[in-house]
DNA sequence: TGAATATTTGAACAATTGTAAAATTATGTG
DNA sequence: CACATAATTTTACAATTGTTCAAATATTCA
């Protein structure tokens, strides 16, 4: 296990994948709604506006693209339509990106 | 210290910071050259180019946006222009998706 | 000086994202 | 059950960002 050159040499569509979620990533209400429900939890779409200062039809974009892409995932109850998070390990990235933050 | 709520409270400046930073890695071109950086050497442009497949001009405006948002870093050097990484810890996020890419 | 090499810049077109208003789905009430 | 209200999404257009291609800049070498 060499450990000062780690070419990892990741392929083509993985790179595409990872590229995406971080796309997905990439906007802070989003971070913030994931922030939101890395509890474990699911919130409705009123739960997430209370948290965060963006409008309606907004969220609803970027909860959609946060859907598309995997990231998140829905249920309707009643007139409520619940969002959670549908890959577990987002938050681990999210984990990394925060143990570091401080030099950023 | 409490394990299951995990309530962190990412100021706004730094939610900011990170999205950014997300938006500097979402292209798999992107992350192509952060794989070849990685190792802490320093490349040319014509280097960077031999590993990825896109033209010159465009690898260019890539290589423009990263450095505007302080992830590369760059120097001239006889009629070469040599990249490198100004945020090493940004390894770290790589090395995080890395580890998990299997599951996404 | 001028040809060749390395890289960037700018402008035009394409794609993506944001905004605001209208549409959809569900519930509750007289 | 028709209607008002609430929750969320959809649509259409404006604004922003990405891509391509041609031209420009910087450097070296003959």
């Amino acid at each position: 296990m060499q450990n000062t050159i780690s070419k990892r040499k990741i392929s083509t569509e993985k790179l595409a994948k990872i590229a995406e979620i971080f796309q997905g990533l990439a906007y802070p209400v989003r971070l913030q709604v994931l922030e939101l429900l890395e509890d474990g939890k699911d919130y409705s779409v009123g739960d997430i506006l209370d948290k965060v200062q963006i409008e309606a039809s907004l969220l609803s974009h970027h909860l959609a693209k946060m859907k598309n892409i995997g990231i998140i995932d829905s249920y309707r109850q009643g007139r409520n339509i619940y969002y959670r998070l549908a890959i577990k390990e987002i938050t681990k990235v999210f984990d990394c990106i925060y143990s570091c933050e401080l030099k950023l």
